[in-house]
DNA sequence: ACCATTTTGGACTGAACAGTCCGTAACTAC
DNA sequence: GTAGTTACGGACTGTTCAGTCCAAAATGGT
C-alpha cells in the first residue's frame, strides 16, 4: 500500500548513537548526524522527531545494549569474583566507539552533558544506572553465596561503589590519565571488595 | 596615556566559568557569556581573544582556586585521616556553582566535554588533576607518618583512587542518584581506604 | 495498469552562531 | 588643554543551526 523504507530504523539509530559518543550531543550537527546516519532530512525528521528525541532513543537502545552484555558476562558458571574482576577491568578499554577513540560511556558522558538540564534525559540516564546498580547488587549477594567475596560490605553499596568506579575511570581516562594508572585504580579498589585474592 | 578598563578582569573570569561551569562549553553562547561577565563583544574580544580562550583561561583559574583551596584544608594541624574524610565528604555537596544546581566540577564537565577533542584542554585538565593526585599522594604520605593511616596501598594509589571516588560522585551526581546513596558510597571508600575507625 | 500512500532529496526558512569593525567616548600623560 | 591611546557599544558579517515543506519517485494492493 505504500513504498518501502529504504534505511534500517536500528542500523541508523546505531549510526546516530555512535555520532553522539563521539561528539557528545551540542557538538554533534544536524549535517553531522545525517552524514552519519546516511540519510535525508526528511527521512530523519520523518522517522525520528528532531535531534533530541534521537538522542533519546539512541540513549535507549544503548542501554539495553549495555545492559544485555553485562547480563551475558555474568551468566557464566563459577564463582562470581573473578567475574566482576574482569568486568571492572575490561570498563577501562570499553570505553572505545571507534578504534583509538576515547569515547568513554554514552550513559556517563550524556549525564555530564544534558542531565542537570533535562528532565527526561535525567529520567533515562537514571533509569540505566539503577538497573545496572541493581542487576550488580544480585551479582554480588550471589558472590556471597557462593562464598567467593567477604560479606564486608551490603550487596546495594558494593553495587553503587561499582558504579562510581566505572563512572570515575571514564571521567579519568578522557581526561587523559594513562591506562597504567586506571588499571592500577581497578586493581586497588577490587582488592578493597574482593580482599586480597581476588 | 589611556583609558582604564571599567571591568574586573578577574571578577568577570569568574562569571565566565560560572557561565561554562552551569552550562557546559558547547552550550554557552556568546550571547550568554557576555551577559554572564556584563561584557560587550568587543570588550570580550579584546580582553580574552576568543570563547574557547576564554574557557581556557576560566579553567587555568578554577584550577588555581580548587588547588589553593585544597592546601588549606590540609594545613589544619592533627591527624591526616579525619582530614582527608571531611575533604571528600564535602567534595559531595561542593559541586554547585550556584545554589541548587548540580553543576558538578568543571574539570570533570570539561574532560568529558572537551578533552578528547582538544589537546589544550586536555593538557589543562591533566595539568590539574596531576597536580591534585601529587599533593593528596604527599598528604597521604603524612597520614602513614602520622599514624592515622594504615598503609595497605602506596600513596600515589591511593591519591589516584581518590581522584577517581570524587571525579565518579560528580557523574553520579549530576545523573541523579540521591545524595545519601553518595554518601554512602563516600563511607564505604573511606573505610576501605582508612580502616573501620575513620 | 493504476491509484493511494509513503519515502526521499533538496530547496528553503528564520533564528542564532562566533567573530569583525568602526565611530565615539573616556581617560592619561604632558 | 590637548594629543595620543585605549575601551566601549553596537551595527554588521557570513556561516551554520535545527527544522519545514513540497514535488517527484517508488512502492504495494487491487
Amino acid at each position: 500500500m505504500s513504498r518501502n523504507r529504504e534505511f534500517d530504523i536500528d542500523l541508523a539509530l546505531d549510526q546516530a548513537l555512535n555520532a553522539f559518543w563521539l561528539k557528545g550531543y551540542a557538538a554533534t550537527s544536524m549535517t553531522d548526524l545525517m552524514a552519519a546516519m546516511g540519510l535525508s532530512k526528511s527521512s530523519f525528521y520523518q522517522c525520528f522527531g528532531s535531534k533530541r528525541e534521537a538522542l533519546l532513543a539512541a540513549l535507549s537502545r544503548y542501554s539495553m545494549r549495555e545492559l544485555a552484555e553485562t547480563r551475558l558476562h555474568f551468566n557464566a558458571a563459577g564463582p562470581v569474583a573473578p567475574l566482576l574482576a574482569a568486568w571492572v577491568r575490561h570498563s577501562i578499554d570499553a570505553g572505545a566507539c571507534q578504534p583509538s577513540q576515547r569515547c568513554g560511556c554514552l550513559i556517563v558522558n550524556v549525564a555530564v552533558e544534558l542531565a542537570p538540564h533535562d528532565r527526561e534525559i535525567e529520567d533515562a540516564v537514571c533509569y540505566h544506572l539503577d538497573k545496572l546498580a541493581a542487576f550488580l547488587a544480585d551479582v554480588i549477594q550471589r558472590g556471597h553465596a557462593d562464598g567467593s567475596m567477604p560479606q564486608r560490605f551490603e550487596p546495594a553499596q558494593s553495587a553503587d561503589m561499582l558504579l562510581n568506579l566505572v563512572a570515575g575511570l571514564q571521567v579519568l581516562a578522557k581526561g587523559g590519565v594513562e591506562a597504567h594508572r586506571l588499571a592500577a585504580i581497578v586493581e586497588v579498589q577490587l582488592d578493597c571488595l574482593l580482599g586480597k585474592t581476588n
